[in-house]
DNA sequence: ATTGCTATACGAAATAAATCGTATTATGAT
DNA sequence: ATCATAATACGATTTATTTCGTATAGCAAT
């Protein structure tokens, strides 16, 4: 098992986060400019942000060019394991069925979303 | 609709939240007691927490006697919705399914709860 | 080479959270 | 009434996070 020292991205990290794993990769200013769609915010505190995310090893970044080219350095799969297990534990009592209840149960999840689930559920228990 | 001022707890004040949820109502110290069990917190750190959770209005409280009675002042299915949205909203592209399966295919989720789990699933959709 | 543009580096201020020490006050037992 | 105990109040410090101004450097066009 790989020691997954848990980083614990912030708010703010999170949403740049976002950005590099949907692009795979990208420079300051393109996060920026897509981090500006939603929020107000200057450019230097994107870039400080980023630069501290890097010292922190959440991203990296080939500084091979003046233009620094940033990726995510953590994936999305861990990430969200990771707030999900905290959530899970913090707000569910460590019930995971109990957050997959009002996550559902909340929502206007469509049909073929809740029987995509179904097959997943059903793969699970046969695995047992 | 109730105008829901989105407040939104820290960790700490979600650990404090979690027991006031669990026992209705206690008092500082009841609350430290039980946060002692899992971390390493001085009492006035957890009665200043709680006072500024006051302040915050998520808790309210009974100041009648000397020992002050505290209760949450937040439900647990707001907090826990508030969350999962949040959650949703910044690490699951705004698909709820998307988090639900996660949960599920990472935890040992036992079969009696897949089965309320599938319960579930089949009154939503025939609510459609 | 000088100018103008765009980038990074870096420090420092502003804000928010958590922690704790000390002062004060209420209450019950002597 | 006095004392001991246990509670609250409150301010100060520390640590984390966010924000931004300013300095500096690369690069392309003139």
């Amino acid at each position: 098992m790989i020691k997954t020292k848990s980083l614990k991205p912030t708010e703010s990290e999170l949403e740049i986060l976002s950005v590099l794993w949907d692009k795979k990769n990208a420079t300051v200013r393109e996060v920026h400019e897509q981090l500006c769609k939603t929020k107000e915010a200057g450019y230097t505190t994107t870039l400080k942000l980023m630069q501290i995310m890097f010292e922190k090893k959440l991203v990296t970044r080939d500084d091979s060019s003046k233009t620094h080219i940033y990726t995510a350095a953590v994936s999305k799969e861990n990430t969200q394991k990771q707030f999900l297990n905290r959530m899970i534990d913090s707000l569910f009592a460590g019930s995971s069925t109990e957050l997959v209840l009002h996550a559902l149960g909340d929502s206007k999840t469509t049909n073929a979303e809740l029987e995509k689930i179904q097959h997943l559920i059903e793969e699970l228990k046969h695995k047992k």
